[in-house]
RNA sequence: GGGGAGAUACCAAAGUGGCCAACUGGGGCAGACUGUAAAUCUGUUGUCUGAAGACUUCGUAGGUUCGAAUCCUGCUCUCCCCA
């Protein structure tokens, strides 16, 4: 059998992690976690990453292997499965990889294109542009140093431009030019099987998964990191609204609720993601049965 | 039984004679995305339509007016206070 990498993608709470492990039992393989707030050990809670009886059934790799303070990357993460994958593959051709990062399972599957690293320093200057000069400044910028990508990224989106500059003044070449939007070839095949529920289901499922947890110490969890807040990994999704609550801005009520509404609001964008892969063979992720059978099938081909 | 307040689109809620198919928020739906991505940004949401536009809406039945979600009357329902 070729090697082989199962992609499991789908929304939050749509029970990726469970039925990851079934399928790994079932074949007898590790899991590679594609969840970039899964990544930091600090935060187990609300990132609801794999609690340690999961993990100890299957082998996961990607989870809590860095810290909040860590600086980590899509690239790295490409750059670290592709490492690691051949001495997975050596002791099974299977590999199960599930998560919820749109762009990283992208960038393990596709591929990112090379782009050197960034002058922080660079990085700094366009976001201090962004702060006095608004994104009418950073437009500016744009259209003089990469027409190209001016003429067909958002103008709207201040992240977008900050980045085509920072690439661009860093590395002294326009970003687009960087840009070659060729998929990898990879020397393994990959399946695809995409996990989704019922709208309806899958936004109670949230809820419900909102609530265990505030039971399992969400709370306590944040305000352990709330030192770390200006960080990247704390910009997430239950841990900005515990944040927000603890400044007083909201009750602890509306933080919960923000929470709820935050985390249906990912779990469609993610869905609007994986809309336009038609590589992806959708299944209800009740339907357990099906998608291990499913797979085994299709891993005979 | 008496008095008061109110009924607006999926929900909440603004509008109180023409600028209203109706602010805003939620929810829904849709989209963008190449090292910050659980980030960041966008569109749409009465019906028909590609669009222009047409048509039907603001509890309900009438009325006033050139014109009504907005004014008047009856009715129905909801809430509050007094009994």
């Amino acid at each position: 059998m070729k090697n082989t990498l199962v992609v499991l993608p789908g929304p939050t709470g749509v029970g990726k992690t469970d039925i990851a492990i079934e399928l790994a039992l079932r074949l007898g393989c590790s899991i590679i976690s594609c969840d970039s707030r899964q990544f930091y050990r600090e935060m187990r809670i609300g990132t609801a990453a794999p609690d340690d009886e999961q993990l100890s059934r299957v082998k996961h790799h990607f989870t809590g292997f860095l810290s909040v303070t860590d600086y980590y990357s899509v690239s790295l993460f490409e750059r670290d499965v592709l490492a690691l994958l051949p001495a997975l593959f050596a002791e099974n051709p299977v590999v199960v990889m599930t998560g919820g990062s749109m762009l990283y399972m992208d960038a393990v599957c596709r591929g990112m294109d090379d782009i050197p690293d960034t002058d922080p320093a660079v990085r700094q200057k366009y976001l201090d542009m962004y702060r006095t000069d608004g994104i009418a400044g950073l437009r500016l910028a744009l259209k003089m140093l990469d027409p190209g990508y001016y003429s067909r990224v958002d103008l709207r989106n201040p992240r977008r431009l900050m980045r085509a500059l920072e690439i661009t003044e860093s590395t002294g070449r326009p970003y687009s030019t960087y840009l070659t939007s060729t998929a990898r070839e990879r020397d393994f095949r990959i399946i695809r099987a995409g996990l989704t529920r019922e709208r309806s289901e899958l936004y109670r499922r949230i809820e419900l998964r909102v609530q265990d947890m505030l039971r399992k110490g969400l709370e306590e969890e944040a305000a352990s990191l709330i030192a770390y807040r200006g960080l990247n990994a704390l910009n997430t999704v239950g841990y900005r609204e515990m944040f927000s609550y603890f400044d007083g801005a909201i009750t602890r009520e509306q933080a919960v609720s923000l929470i709820g509404r935050n985390t249906r609001r990912y779990a469609r964008k993610q869905l609007t993601w994986w809309n336009r892969d038609s590589e992806i063979n959708w299944f209800d992720a009740s339907d357990t049965g099906t998608i291990i059978s499913w797979t085994e099938s299709a891993l005979k081909l």
